[in-house]
DNA sequence: ACTACATATCGATAAATACCGATATTTGCA
DNA sequence: TGCAAATATCGGTATTTATCGATATGTAGT
């Protein structure tokens, strides 16, 4: 990882929301219902339960998530009309890494 | 380490030469001339030296260490007319958990 | 093809951050 | 005491980020 990679998931990081939508990914099954049309997290959460949980609106966390999948934080999987995005666990140990 | 520590952390990491000076300071004898007045690294750096290696203005610089010190990333020592800053490994750390 | 829903993008404005020069403060030394 | 050096703070402007509503795009089902 470099300086540029590590500014911008530092970017990322740098809003109370964001955050917490890292925490809320660290264990979807505690933080969000079931899908209606997936059983399982694998591919993380859908974005629209992000979006409500956030209470922001739904450009906003739309936003979000795009950057912080460009940043690395986030990986998104697209499963019909929805977009489902859980935390790239490499990419953070690596930053945290970096950070040491 | 809660949210709100957390993010005031990563704001202060989201800019460049605030990442840099985390990482020159991980190695103070390799990035930095010996002190006049002290002869060890046991306390970190001198600002003015930080100041030099940065490229900018001593205004922004000393306003960079202060909050990166207000925030807990690194610990001030002051010696006679000089301050010595340090990284906060502690912290650190506990931020590189707090991620994963 | 049409409708409904999910998500992404756009454009605008408000708020926050970056950065500088100038000035104030602190400290050591002649 | 007075000067010089190191650092901190202040005030202002430029830039970036935050956030929204509106709109576009994409997908699934009727």
């Amino acid at each position: 990882m470099d300086v540029k990679e590590a500014v911008e998931i530092s970017k990322c990081l740098s809003n109370q929301t964001r955050m917490q939508i890292m925490e809320w990914l660290r264990e979807p099954e505690k933080n969000f219902p079931p899908h209606i049309s997936i059983d399982h997290f694998d591919d993380g959460v859908c974005a629209t339960y992000i979006h409500e949980k956030s209470k922001l609106s739904q450009s906003t966390v739309s936003n979000y998530l795009t950057n912080m999948e460009k940043c690395g934080l986030l990986v998104m999987t697209k499963h019909g009309k929805w977009s489902y995005y859980k935390r790239n666990e490499a990419i953070i140990t690596d930053f945290a890494k970096y950070l040491l």
